[in-house]
DNA sequence: CTGCCCCTGTAA
DNA sequence: TTACAGGGGCAG
């Protein structure tokens, strides 16, 4: 499931292969895809035009054209990648964009959730202007992290969570990050120290630093993603099973309707 | 804030 | 056969 290190490795692979290709033809196999905009307008939006730059915030991509953006965003087994021929697509494509020179562009989605829209220029970064300090580029300073986390009254988890805090921490990204910085996760925000709040930044941006070399590497092309040894969970659907620091067993619990692991001895 | 819903493959 | 997983939008 795409969190922010998956959505990264795709636009780095995006610009390789879209920079300077122009669409050819627009072909939608899902309606909603890019609702409230038809297919038919959609392919119009869109057919004919250059990429002109690949943008991510948070989790969503924003293919810069000439004249529109391409919106999109991978919810939860969206993924996007060309391939070398337009008539051979996968049957879970929602979307399949001919470019100029022959390959295609597939928004690949097996459940469906995802999103491709065609928007006017800047309309999607007015739309996600809301969107919080996004941890992988930089933005995120101890400071900023420290005002936006500990300063609510609900579990740190849920906080971590919440993309108008922090753009693109996820279930599995965040019960990580707590565990490596030894943190419950139903302790609220605003009763975590200084000492707390510091390794929790520290951990988040290593998470997903690794997790970026782990989906940068291990991508199997046209299918999905692949786990590497480069990020093996610590918690993440581990319950039952022995912690792999401390050895007792990760626990499973619903947060706001949401699986959280973590482990009771080494998160306090 | 919480909880339901979208969708579909997989596991109990 | 049913429950559940996941991100995010939206209703309550």
């Amino acid at each position: 499931m795409p969190e922010l290190p998956e959505v990264e490795a795709v636009c780095r692979r995006l610009r390789r292969h879209l920079s300077g290709r122009r669409i050819v033809a627009a072909r939608l196999f899902r309606a909603r895809l890019c609702a409230p905009q038809s297919p038919a307008q959609f392919a119009r939006a869109v057919t004919g035009q250059r990429f002109v730059s690949i943008e991510r915030r948070g989790k969503n991509i924003l293919a810069h054209l000439e004249r529109a953006t391409l919106w999109a965003h991978l919810r939860l087994t969206g993924n996007l990648y060309t391939i070398s021929d337009p008539e051979r697509r996968p049957a879970t494509a929602s979307a399949c964009l001919v470019l100029d020179n022959a390959r295609a562009l597939v928004f690949d989605d097996p459940r469906g959730l995802g999103m491709l829209r065609a928007v006017a220029p800047g309309e999607a970064g007015r739309a996600l202007a809301g969107l919080g300090p996004d941890p992988l580029s930089g933005e995120l300073t101890l400071a900023r992290f420290a005002a936006l986390a500990g300063g609510g009254r609900s579990s740190i988890k849920t906080l971590l969570m919440d993309q108008k805090r922090l753009a693109g921490l996820r279930n599995i990204y965040a019960a990580e990050a707590l565990f490596r910085a030894g943190i419950d996760p139903r302790r609220p925000g605003a009763r975590l120290g200084k000492v707390r709040l510091r390794r929790l930044h520290r951990a988040i941006v290593q998470v997903l630093r690794e997790g970026l070399a782990s989906a940068v590497t291990g991508y199997r092309g046209p299918g999905g993603f692949v786990e590497t040894e480069f990020f093996q969970p610590a918690v993440y659907g581990r319950q039952g099973l022995p912690c792999r620091r401390c050895g007792r067993k990760i626990r499973r619990i619903r947060q706001s309707g949401r699986s959280t692991f973590f482990c009771p001895g080494c998160q306090r």
